[in-house]
DNA sequence: AGCACGCCGACT
DNA sequence: GTCGGCGTGCTC
């Protein structure tokens, strides 16, 4: 027989092969391409080929682990992402894999711990809703909106059970691997060993071991990060990712997919439910659910009618730039005296921020990528946050020789001013560069003791403390210099995410917000907890000057070891994209961090119509695949998160 | 993606 | 004269 193969290479097309055997459409097999054995997809069975043909060297999979939905999922990618069938589908399957077909032993299954807690109206009608989508049998995307002790996760358990009692399958996708632990102790208690965690950081053992279990159907509820959404569960019927808006659901390297967009899309295929959780949604989800696309469950009513954080915005820009400004101090103090927590989010590692000279104001830079260089005391040196090259300190402006101020506060050096100012209080800062493990700080925190936690926002997302009653944003309006299109709505939610932080047991909470910025609307909105008029605010920008929702983004970065052929190629590609009809060409430019791991890199951003992207996107792949060479990697970014 | 073929510059 | 640069094109 013929074998239609997909390979996983930047090849728009597929090859044919002989095969003695019979071998199914799923499988995945190795075949003689050039001088190299690849490993490949079976896409597709033929009866006669125009073409001598080679034989295929052996069949990995006796049966096919990809059915008729993973593979229109993968064709779904491939021309969502602008990549090849093959890179689709061994995104879905990596063809390292291997499935043993050992039987597993049955496990004894916990039974759910019921009776589930008592619901308020809107968690019973949210339920109401998503089972009612389950039970009709048609794709169906939720946006469920609400604070953190809202309740979404009991509806989410909710709509898993009914998913179990009617023998389908659920993927319950969290954004970061360090919330999993958390999550699977909560879908434990309620559904045993019918639970399966996946992420990203197993072992190929420990991967082929879940594999086994999920073929055979003994896991129905999946619980992992991103790549979750692809595995091949049994009757998919249930796509669960909270915090929808987390920017770890976007993958960062080619295909440059978002987990969300995938999960809906492999909802339309399996006629399944999406069901997104966010106390900030994305402005692109909540624009859906304008439009009618996504179904808007709101929760507004909080579980244990906890009282809101009171808010005080303190503006920095007629006070001395001090990290803790009075009221903050103030605020620490007296949290200190009854034995609470403090955290303080800062938004850089390191010491200092900014490296200028006092004489010439020149700002030190990373000599390669010209972002500016952050200054840390342990292990010292000028650190660049892009390329993580790192100089060691001179002391003296390289261009006059002038003496060195160190500006702007970094996690480091606001610790130091911290220990100063309350010498005998306990500190943990938490950042990359600090000693103590994520594991640690969240046992010492949930041991109540009093400290103030330090840390970047990474630590920002996630945790319930209830001893937390201060929160501290050292500069809220940090991130709103950036010239992306998103800086707001990142400032936004992590206002919003700190803020959520604390007052989580039974003492209300404070939150000092310090800004130069006060009047910004993303600030103000944050601080009156108003995320209807952000939106408004927001959306009413993004459709003047159009960006997403309003306008499709892609990029397209041209990376390579001699600048010179990069800038040309990148100039030659512009200039032919130009001629498309209803595509916007803006630039090439040089990336922010333009010289990165020995390659040059530079960008062109375009902007199109969603309508146009089905017919554009064909001609971009056909336009770029003619500019690809082994001097020049070329990359499609479909939907950036980012244009910077 | 890799690897071959092929056509122009600076070296023994 | 040749070694080797990298642009172009093909792999079932």
């Amino acid at each position: 027989m013929i074998l239609e193969v997909a390979l996983p290479i930047s090849v728009d097309k597929n090859f044919d092969y002989i095969s003695d055997e019979n071998v199914k459409i799923g499988c995945r097999t190795v075949v003689p391409f050039g001088k190299k054995k690849l490993t490949g997809f079976v896409v597709g069975i033929k009866e006669k080929s125009q073409k001598p043909l080679k034989k295929i060297i052996k069949v990995v999979d006796d049966e096919p682990l990809l059915n008729d939905e993973l593979l229109e999922l993968a064709k779904w990618i491939s021309e969502h992402y602008l990549c090849s069938q093959g890179v689709a589908l061994n995104l879905i399957l990596p063809s390292t894999s291997k499935i043993s077909a050992k039987k597993t032993e049955p496990l004894n299954r916990r039974s759910p711990s019921e009776p589930f807690l008592v619901h308020t109206s809107e968690q019973k009608n949210s339920i109401g809703k998503i089972t009612e989508a389950l039970e009709k049998n048609l794709p169906k995307s939720f946006l469920l909106f609400g604070p953190n002790d809202s309740g979404k996760t009991e509806i989410y358990i909710q709509a898993i059970d009914y998913c179990i009692k009617n023998n389908y399958s659920a993927i319950y996708l969290v954004p970061d691997v360090s919330l999993l632990s958390q999550f699977k102790e909560l879908l434990r208690d309620s559904f045993g060993e019918l639970v399966g965690v996946w992420h990203s950081g197993l072992s190929q053992k420990e991967k082929n071991l879940f594999l086994s279990r999920l073929i055979s159907g003994e896991i129905k509820v999946v619980l992992g990060s991103r790549s979750a959404i692809f595995l091949p569960v049994k009757n998919p019927k249930l796509f669960i990712l909270d915090e929808e808006d987390d920017s770890f659901y976007k993958q960062m390297q080619s295909p440059k997919y978002h987990a969300r967009d995938v999960a809906i899309a492999r909802a339309k295929i399996a006629k399944g439910v999406v069901v997104l959780g966010s106390a900030t949604p994305s402005i692109e989800t909540y624009d859906k659910t304008k439009t009618g696309e996504i179904e808007l469950l709101k929760l507004t009513e909080r579980i244990e009618k906890r009282p809101l954080p009171k808010i005080s915005v303190i503006n920095l820009k007629y006070t001395k730039r001090f990290a803790i400004t009075k009221p903050l101090k103030y605020a620490i103090s007296n949290a200190l005296l009854q034995k609470k927590q403090i955290f303080l989010l800062v938004n850089r590692r390191g010491w200092a921020t900014t490296v200028k000279c006092s004489v010439c104001q020149n700002i030190i830079k990373c000599p390669k990528c010209a972002i500016p260089l952050v200054a840390h005391k342990n292990p010292p040196g000028l650190l660049c946050h892009y390329c993580g090259s790192k100089q060691n300190y001179s002391g003296k402006c390289p261009v006059c020789s002038g003496a060195l101020i160190y500006a702007g506060f970094g996690t480091e050096k606001v610790e130091e001013i911290v220990k100063k100012i309350f010498p005998s209080t306990e500190i943990i800062r938490i950042d990359s560069d600090s000693e103590i493990s994520y594991s640690k700080m969240f046992r010492m925190m949930k041991s109540g003791k009093s400290c103030i936690l330090i840390g970047t926002q990474i630590v920002a997302k996630g945790f319930d403390f209830p001893d937390l009653t201060v929160v501290g944003i050292i500069n809220a309006s940090f991130g709103l210099y950036s010239a992306d299109f998103r800086s707001a709505e990142r400032t936004f939610s992590l206002i919003t995410h700190s803020i959520g932080r604390c007052g989580r047991g039974s003492s209300a909470g404070q939150v000092i917000v310090q800004t130069d910025n006060p009047e910004h609307y993303a600030i103000k909105y944050a601080a009156g907890f108003d995320y209807e008029s952000f939106y408004e605010h927001e959306s009413a920008y993004r459709k003047e000057f159009l960006w997403p929702p309003f306008i499709k983004l892609i990029i397209i970065t041209l990376s390579g070891k001699n600048e010179k052929a990069v800038i040309s190629q990148s100039e030659k590609l512009a200039e032919k994209l130009d001629g498309i009809t209803g595509l916007t060409v803006l630039g090439p430019a040089p990336k922010v961090a333009s010289y990165l791991a020995g390659k040059h890199r530079w960008q062109i951003l375009l902007k199109l119509k969603e309508e146009d992207f089905t017919d554009i996107g064909c001609l971009l792949q056909k336009t770029v695949a003619s500019f690809r060479s082994n001097k020049i990697n070329i990359v499609f970014d479909v939907d950036p998160l980012e244009t910077v």
